[in-house]
DNA sequence: TTTGAAATTGAACCCGGTACGCTTTATGCT
DNA sequence: AGCATAAAGCGTACCGGGTTCAATTTCAAA
């Protein structure tokens, strides 16, 4: 394997994609800039941009996706697909005061900032939510399962956007963790018990 | 207003453009469709196709929208916004027979099949999401107003889904109708009472 | 019948993304 | 060391969705 020179510059020449992206993505928004000026700023030609991101939202998104059913999939046993979801939040909520700041918060300014890069978060959720369903099914076309899926994926959106929205406001990281902590908790009892008592019966 | 002469000849207009594009997209697929063979098809320059039509998705997506928001806050009183809700589709699903199901088996089919498309559907929900949540929101930021408005955008979203892929695979609209009914009842009761009793106690 | 606003058009343009063919460069083998 | 090969990068031309703009037609109101 000799640590591949090769693999360190390619690497290297995607790090600097990201980043010449990002840096241009916060100083004039998404949709004032253009690919081919990724490009140039990156030192590269389009299509080379091309063949390390598949889109242009790529350049933002890439580096911030999750997968949910792993979470599930890996669950320590004794655990609920649900109560393994719970804790790994609970857990980031708890970690968010450890991450860089900065470079998080730049991220979601700029995201924050298009409609075109929230769809694109959307569509990642969309995405998350097919295999959480297959992760989840006891059998095939298990439809509690996809209902499941369906309405853990909407809520984690949810509070994402929360936890997004909190921070372009400008709360400090601590505080926007531990209140999403709180949230996550709400979320899930939600969840797990329904909205009757909290919601539906009212009015 | 006299009946509009011109009125009367926009409409028209419109509905060649959209069955000029239904009917291609129907032969040829989405995708290997462009804009100007739909304009050129409509007997219209693409400009003018675009003066009716925002983008390429909105020739098939645009005369399906639903608006679940309207549907909560011009309920009957004594009705909760849940329980309006399950109504509705409820009445849906048993109208279903009745509906022209060449039609709606053609744009079914064409949606399905173009991933763009299907994104643009997604898209859609996620917009409902937003309009149902300020519905909901009973003081400013309700977090579980937000919440339910996710999920339940999230479980229509998986019911449509089950009902489009039934109508794909051939099933007669009555019977798609009928499974479509009780399954807007699980849902509803899962939303209501949550899902510890059905799913999250096992293993 | 004139006048003005709305509808329509062609043509040029922008931008994201792809196809193709060419050069360069790291690497594995001898 | 030297060489062949495959991978990385590049330039250019192209495609398709969508916009801009100035010019033209068409309805309707006075």
């Amino acid at each position: 394997m000799m640590a591949g020179l090769r693999e360190r510059k390619k690497e290297q020449t995607r790090r600097r994609i990201a980043e010449a992206a990002l840096r241009l993505f916060a100083e004039r928004g998404y949709d004032e800039v253009t690919v081919n000026e990724v490009a140039e700023a990156a030192g590269v030609a389009k299509v080379t941009l091309f063949a390390y991101f598949a889109t242009k939202e790529c350049l933002v998104l890439d580096e911030v996706k999750e997968d949910m059913a792993r979470i599930v999939t890996e669950r320590p046993p004794g655990l609920s697909p649900l109560g393994a979801l719970r804790a790994h939040y609970r857990a980031f909520a708890r970690e968010a005061p450890g991450v860089d700041a900065e470079s998080l918060l730049t991220r979601v300014r700029v995201i924050s900032g298009s409609p075109a890069l929230l769809a694109g978060v959307h569509q990642a959720h969309i995405g998350q939510r097919y295999e959480l369903a297959a992760a989840l099914e006891r059998e095939p076309g298990d439809l509690i399962a996809r209902l499941l899926a369906a309405q853990i994926t909407a809520v984690i959106t949810t509070l994402q956007e929360q936890f997004f929205h909190r921070l372009t406001c400008g709360a400090p990281l601590a505080e926007a963790g531990q209140r999403l902590a709180d949230e996550v908790d709400i979320a899930f009892d939600l969840l797990e018990r329904g909205f009757a008592a909290s919601y539906g019966d009212k009015s």
